[in-house]
DNA sequence: AATGAATGAGTATTCATTCAT
DNA sequence: TATGAATGAATACTCATTCAT
């Protein structure tokens, strides 16, 4: 019997893209445990990882958090865009909202929930907050492409609601409802 | 808004009342410093109240957490109710809700803050999943004596994300914009 | 939806005996949780009291603890010195012990706990060494009944050791072999 | 075995063989206050040391104090070893178990103390009853080699029981009895 | 006689960040 | 460049005991 807590770190001095990963981590951590949960050493835990690795490459939390919003908002938008590009007419805009709201939860869900963190985060933090103000002047210029931009701001705000509810409902709303809310936009 | 840290401490055994003034004082932290911010030792300090005296009162910080939104709620969705009973008709309703939404009134954004608050921890409490919902359903109910039900949802949805806009937007809508997209589900 | 965290306790103002279940519900802690677990709150939830009621009983901690050791000596022992009084000879005394080490486990494991717990807070605890000895001195002069003294307290010892390795041992001793040991001490 | 608590902090961040220190620090602290007294606190006062390095070398209490019994049994487990390797025979195995219960050293107290608080703390903690059962068995393994395992056992347990006597009486057998006592095992 | 409230010290543990190597 | 060690403040929570009623 013999003392042995060593922490079973495989030696990985040459890891190349480990910045990209810390950053991709810190978005799980996110997902998973919240910001409130995305602590230095979670981060490194789930990303197997050093503790020392994490404030090497960035120097403080903040700077950390920044970065992981900023490469999601990053891929985000383009993709958004895309679709927003791809629409024939603000029907189809439609139908792809209703599908986005009502269909594949598993991947909104998660956007959902990294979209209200950095929502509430950004409140008290300048740095996330203009990162979340990019995201939405980017998320309305895609409308745009569709809409007058004042019904594209109210059609912003519509679907972050909708997306709160279906976040937090144990009763969401059906396909149909989807529709039917979003139709009142539409012409 | 402001929280009182006054190091004086004046001796003070008997105090009846005080599990409801660390209620309130709880709301006060949060608007200030957020869920994340308050801790036992924040609302002691705020509440003027030695630390064990928090924790005699609410076994967990959850509890309290639950107790301070419970208690919002309580005081803002009867009185939500009561405007909705002293509406004539759906118009003066939406004209009630712009006002609520454009007026930059204290009260309103320290009920902004306080909502968004609580919706982002409701996402991973469960005992905050609960609060949320019944005053979902109870703002439903209350917009139910103007709307029928599928409008009443609809008009919610779209409050709740004007709402997270004009709490965390640095470029909120103005009173006309919001009057124009509220205007989409009247008669 | 109300704040009710009323602690449900029923009204039960009268309630002679209190005092006894007090040490009885302690001694249950003790065993289930040890002497590290057994503070006022525990026992006055284990008994369902108000917490002020057991320090109303029992001005300190000590003093219930020792009330409660105390109790047990007093259950144990004469129960001990009536086996030994019924015991018809030496080899009925050890018959009974080895019964009492190998079979009915429930109970003695109980003994045991508390034994051991005792032991170890006796060392550090002038009052419950005074208990301690008390019940070490009883439990020998029962087994003076038949044994010289020397025998008597070499056989306590063994004993002892024995339970002792019964209650930590994944691999106990049969009954043979604790029977064969104490044979040693038999004619 | 007294504990330095000078309270002055000379800055030391390097500080190699830190660890072990603190490792060696805590058998101390639980010699002295018990397993109860054994706090974080506790040992980074006894070792001088800020209280956050405990908590980064080991995780958890448990985790210490398991380090810490470990450390003791790898130190006292192959000394009994090579004590029993180096006799004759049986005879002077038990002058040597004679001189070990009886001698007052220092040593040998802080050995049973420890011992002690081991086998109550393993009641209820499975990690320390695994450091027990380890030590049982090594000692066990080394009485073998000058008696049969059935004695082996007895002999053990009767070892244990005296130990126990012997830390915990104020009457303590003297070395004749001690003697008697274990000459039931001799040839 | 009895108890809910109060309190200040204490518990284990987590943390962001700094430092020495 | 990279990282294990270090650290002091903070976290939620528990506790024995005292007090006001």
């Amino acid at each position: 019997m013999t003392v042995s807590e060593a922490p079973a770190r495989r030696a990985r001095r040459y890891d190349p893209g480990r910045r990209d990963r810390i950053v991709a981590t810190t978005l799980d951590v996110i997902v998973e445990h919240g910001i409130a949960g995305a602590s230095h050493r979670a981060v490194a835990r789930a990303a197997d990882v050093p503790l020392g690795s994490i404030t090497y490459h960035f120097a403080t939390l903040d700077e950390l958090l920044t970065a992981a919003f900023t490469a999601h908002v990053d891929t985000v938008a383009p993709r958004f865009d895309e679709r927003m590009r791809a629409a024939r007419d603000s029907g189809a805009v439609l139908d792809y909202l209703v599908e986005h709201l009502a269909g594949d939860l598993l991947d909104s869900a998660r956007d959902l929930v990294v979209m209200v963190e950095l929502y509430v985060a950004a409140a008290r933090n300048p740095a996330l907050r203009a990162v979340t103000q990019d995201w939405m002047a980017r998320s309305r210029r895609s409308l745009e492409r569709h809409f007058d931009p004042v019904t594209a701001r109210e059609l912003d705000a519509l679907v972050e609601g909708l997306v709160l509810h279906s976040a937090l409902s144990t009763d969401p709303m059906d396909r149909d409802q989807i529709q039917h809310a979003l139709a009142r936009f539409a012409r």
